[in-house]
DNA sequence: AAGGTTTATGAATGAAGGTTCATAAAATGG
DNA sequence: CCATTTTATGAACCTTCATTCATAAACCTT
């Protein structure tokens, strides 16, 4: 059982929060089927018990950690994407803060990139997460995209959603190649490509 | 061992070329960890050791099965990216083709997309057929996108390689997209944005 | 200080799954 | 027809791995 420490008891002698971030990176690199609990252990210096206490098995721990990765790298992006000021630009901030990630986690691509091709559409706590990342940064696109089209900042008069799907599916596309390949080369001229053919 | 019948012996009692085909499916919708010999030996009804002697063990098995995947799909659309007469008309003839197998394989997506999230670069046999593969493509594409150039079938003045490696992105992107939702719909909105956006 | 509650640690359990062994069957060649 | 080779089938094996049990330790409340 996940506990809080509400009751009294002997308190926790680890923060949670950090290594959960552990745990993210973990899953990012090895998926979750490759990862055992050994790794866990190894990763975080905690007691196979202990994880099971915070989290709650491997597979709750997996999606504490896939919610955890979309908090810190999807809304990101869309944080991004609904800032004031240009939207243009927000939209090109969106994709370099996509490349800055890729080239500080070489061979990891996007943990919902991976998850997607891993688990498909067979997990359905897995699915949920994954669709509402997909819903919230296709949102967040078409939102700029309008808002650019609207200040004339592109010509583009495709429909935003329709504009913010392709981009989305651009930008998944480019990730899956930086988990097998360890140049983020091609997600750069891809998004390069992107911007150019679409901004302006 | 792999063998192949060119010694006196016992005859195999099946078509393996045909097995093969009925392993890839399995592999396509499951992915390589979650499908269990005994998944293959139902959807084949062959005989554990009768697979391994035909296909020499799992790994090996999926391998092949990730061969015959490329043969029968990714070199599918590269013939047509390297047909004469109209290269615009054979980009789009590309993307039907993806969009023509998405609606036939709900919920699988791409085989090789899959197996990228899920293995990554960690496995040399599994990532050199996923090179390669994404190489033939991106190849296919440039030199169907030079031509359309050349044509002037498109305005587009972007390096025809950098146009490849968007539109594989893309395609890439948008099957992923497929093996989550059963509904193919975000892989036609965003290849007919792309094409209306890149083609004229 | 004592009871109750939570965490820490070590060990055991039990199932799942890929691989291998062993024997029978079916074909070819001399 | 016998030897050899390959396939077919059943069973056993052995590792891996997630889960659970059991006991000690730490903390809060009364």
């Amino acid at each position: 059982m996940i506990q809080v420490q509400e009751q009294p008891g002997r308190p926790r002698s680890f923060d949670r929060e950090e290594m959960l971030d552990r745990i993210v990176d973990l899953f990012w690199r090895q998926g979750f089927t490759a990862t055992t609990f050994a790794d866990v252990e190894r990763a975080t210096g905690l007691h196979r018990q202990s994880l099971v206490y915070a989290f709650g098995g491997k597979h709750a721990m997996f999606v504490d950690a896939l919610r955890r990765y979309r908090d810190r790298h999807v809304r990101a992006v869309t944080g991004l994407l609904r800032r004031g000021g240009s939207p243009a630009e927000n939209i090109r901030a969106a994709f370099d803060f996509w490349l800055a990630d890729a080239r500080r986690t070489i061979g990891r691509g996007c943990l919902m990139v991976n998850t997607a091709g891993e688990f498909g559409g067979a997990d359905g706590d897995i699915s949920d997460v994954l669709g509402e990342a997909t819903g919230e940064l296709v949102d967040a696109f078409a939102f700029a995209f309008e808002r650019a089209q609207s200040a004339g900042e592109i010509k583009n008069n495709a429909a935003p959603e329709d504009l913010a799907r392709l981009a989305v599916a651009c930008g998944d596309g480019a990730l899956l190649r930086c988990r097998t390949e360890r140049d983020p080369g091609f997600a750069e001229v891809s998004f390069e490509t992107f911007l150019t053919t679409i901004l302006n």
